[in-house]
DNA sequence: CCATTAATTAACCTATAAGTTAATTAACTT
DNA sequence: AAGTTAATTAACTTATAGGTTAATTAATGG
């Protein structure tokens, strides 16, 4: 398994399954079998998810009686984001770039424009 | 393997090995080897690990001599970042929840520091 | 043409991820 | 006390991830 922290966040976020629930839990807090409804799997599938994100802490339980309420975590996200830092010049640049070859493409057709 | 995207960027930067690839890719274009260097594995590693980035589209090689040049794609990252955009509002909650846990200590201390 | 360098492909090993069913724990209900 | 509901744990299967070494491909340089 993964020691890293960052590791741990990516390596549950690759699943599918998994960010379903994430987007599930944005709607507000649900329990395991209310979380499990929509998948066309066991609820002890579902349970092993839960389990790789809460120790990933992108969720957290609670109990109440029978029931464990999951409610989403979000400061590793937030460390994701912080990673992301790095590299987000990189994209604006290619933005950029794309930015500048659309001007090139609109000016060419002006000029065009002006030939007919 | 993922499908999805956004599946195969969150599996491919589970790696630390492949995201300390990427960091160093930031600082510029590099061959194969020169990637591998810092790493105490086989180059045949390396290059699988590199393989991953690729078809994750993180990552492009070009071809130069018997050398490819690695550079650093964005795009996926890019994704990623909008991804991110549905839970941001979670982190501010919860910071905002610190600061004024914080602002609630402080007045405490205030209050005490009156008393003494 | 042959040797060297860069990188990939092939074949293999081992650990783990993701699912299954069956059994167990724990709390509520009657 | 017995039955029901919610969830986890145990035991097992299968596929894949990440590494290895050996063999292969491809370009350069004497």
């Amino acid at each position: 398994m993964q020691a890293d922290v960052l590791g741990r966040t990516f390596s549950a976020l690759a699943d599918p399954t998994r960010r379903a629930i994430m987007a599930r839990l944005v709607l507000g807090e649900a329990s395991v079998s209310e979380l499990a409804e929509p998948f066309d799997m066991s609820l002890v599938a579902v349970s092993k998810h839960l389990k790789v994100l809460e120790s990933a802490g992108l969720i957290s339980k609670g109990r109440e009686a029978q029931w464990r309420r999951c409610r989403l975590e979000a400061m590793p996200l937030k460390e994701l984001d912080d990673w992301l830092e790095t590299y987000r010049r990189f994209w604006s640049e290619s933005l950029d770039k794309l930015e500048s070859y659309a001007a090139s493409l609109k000016q060419r057709r002006n000029v065009n424009e002006r030939d007919e």
